[in-house]
DNA sequence: TCTGTTGGTT
């Protein structure tokens, strides 16, 4: 673009700014300032107003600068906008500074640094701004209420639901993402059906409320009955797939929305869900396929796709490409340590893990549930039975109780060690219900120690909680087997001399358990 | 001109 005048440049930012295009309004700003140009106040809040979507610090600090230098620190629309870029930023101490400064104040000052209370989770600072507004809007309202919400206080939000004078949809949009977050998905749909405009954030709200708690069809019936669908609504239900294990129907979906008739560009977003789809399946070639059409369509990189792949290309194998990008990030957060860690756990890069983890604890960024998975698996993998014990011990220090998950590595750990008694007795500590993972672990423990007391009663579980898992008849009778025993429930069934002629087959046998039947045979 | 409710990664 050619050097714009004064009117025109301050239009374009604000145009730009208005429609979502934040690096550009800041970089035509930039522009501006650069070739030496009176700035208005207009041009001023708007880019601030970029700066602080786009997250972009320095900048917004610069035209505070500016701001005390061209005199408009006594203009409302540019401190409102300062008070929200620093709101934004989580620099509460710069935000009430400025709107303590302020002669005229006007709501949208108030609801800035009402919201920025709110995001720094400073529900006692909020209230007391919330009291002292002289006036207050649905948006003062709505901002209280999923302030509410966050800190989990459905009965507060819904008391203030209840008493404030104008309700718009993000009113129970607010009411409806509160009773998500709290995974009260019951009373969310409640709102949901109550509400007299529904729009589309409902709807999303709605979806990933039922993902996050696994119940995807419903999720899919709500996406089913959209008419027109949009990029938003497309990530939702993507997203809703992949967290739940549904990697197939996510590339299908993915899949529609490319279609011709549909023919909507996913973004960042839905290429995140997407290659999480690619690594539940273990698809590298989709997951470079990706790369290739990010660069197709102009989309960069950024630290949440980065992670995604990150995972993808540990999960495949490709650990040194993982590193790379893991070395890559702009910041290193809990998910991407713990995607590292999983990967060189799965991998049986112990060292390489524990390195990780002892990085992270370095930089205070503290482990989760997953990240102990991922290391857990780490000492599975390579056998390091005392340090994977003090490792599982160690989560409660951490304030984390292990998952029926974590128990199932260990029983895993302590089996193939041959230490079948302890990991019987740690099935029997669980304060959760041990599910056929665990009891599988076990079992297949017993298989290769051929113990027959312990295999028996792992069968047992698994029989009862996965009748139609046939994999289980086969490791106990290859326990018996090699023993050279078979159950006292075992009886000889009438199609053995059939199957006897089958070859590789030595016996085959047929035995009730609890009224059900299962066969299983011998191999040669 | 400045403010709120929605979708991503382990």
């Amino acid at each position: 673009m050619q050097n714009p005048d004064v009117f025109s440049g301050t239009c374009t930012i604000r145009f730009l700014s208005r429609h979502g295009q934040f690096r550009e309004a800041f970089a035509l700003y930039v522009q501006m300032r650069r070739s030496g140009l009176c700035l208005s106040t207009f041009a001023v809040s708007s880019a601030l107003k970029a700066c602080a979507r786009i997250v972009n610090k320095m900048g917004g600090m610069s035209i505070h600068a500016q701001v005390h230098k061209y005199g408009f620190c006594g203009v409302v629309y540019v401190q409102t906008a300062l008070v929200d870029f620093y709101s934004k930023l989580g620099n509460m101490e710069t935000a009430r500074k400025v709107f303590d400064d302020m002669v005229e104040k006007n709501v949208v000052s108030w609801n800035s640094i009402l919201f920025g209370y709110l995001k720094s989770g400073d529900l006692a600072l909020a209230e007391s701004v919330f009291d002292q507004m002289p006036k207050k809007d649905v948006i003062s309202w709505n901002s209280m209420i999923s302030g509410y919400g966050r800190a989990r206080n459905m009965e507060q939000a819904c008391s203030l639901f209840r008493q404030m004078p104008e309700r718009n949809s993000a009113s129970w949009n607010a009411m409806i993402s509160g009773y998500v977050d709290c995974g009260k998905i019951e009373l969310a749909r409640t709102f949901f059906e109550a509400m007299p405009q529904r729009n589309n954030i409902s709807v999303i709200t709605m979806i990933s409320g039922y993902s996050k708690c696994g119940d995807v069809d419903s999720a899919c019936k709500l996406f089913d009955q959209m008419g027109e669908k949009d990029l938003f609504l497309f990530n939702a239900m993507i997203a809703c797939y992949a967290q739940n294990s549904r990697p197939k129907e996510a590339f299908q979906l993915f899949n529609k929305m490319l279609q011709p008739n549909v023919n909507i560009q996913p973004d960042k977003m839905t290429l995140a869900s997407v290659l999480s789809a690619c690594s539940q399946l273990g698809d590298l070639g989709f997951g470079t396929w990706i790369e290739s059409y990010m660069n197709q369509l102009g989309i960069s990189m950024d630290d949440h796709l980065a992670t995604a792949l990150i995972d993808l290309y540990a999960k495949c194998g490709s650990i040194d490409k993982a590193y790379e990008l893991f070395h890559g990030l702009q910041k290193k957060d809990l998910v991407a340590y713990t995607a590292m860690i999983l990967g060189c756990g799965i991998n049986g890069r112990a060292n390489d893990a524990i390195k990780l983890f002892e990085e992270m604890m370095d930089a205070q960024i503290y482990p989760n549930l997953v990240t102990f998975t991922g290391l857990l698996t780490a000492y599975n993998h390579v056998g390091l039975v005392e340090e994977g014990y003090q490792c599982f011990t160690s989560m409660r220090k951490h304030g984390l109780l292990p998952s029926a998950d974590h128990y199932g590595i260990m029983v895993d750990l302590l089996g193939r060690a041959g230490r079948l008694e302890e990991a019987y007795e740690l099935i029997k500590s669980m304060p959760m219900q041990p599910h056929a993972g665990v009891w599988g672990a076990l079992l297949l423990a017993c298989r290769v120690h051929n113990n027959v007391e312990f295999g028996e009663i792992a069968a047992k579980h698994c029989f009862e909680l996965e009748p139609d898992t046939s994999g289980y008849c086969s490791l106990l009778a290859n326990i018996y087997a090699s023993v050279g025993r078979y159950p006292s429930w075992c009886r000889p069934c009438w199609m053995m001399s059939k199957v006897n002629l089958l070859e590789n087959v030595q016996s085959f046998f047929f035995f009730e358990f609890q009224n059900k039947f299962y066969c299983f045979w011998e191999g040669q």
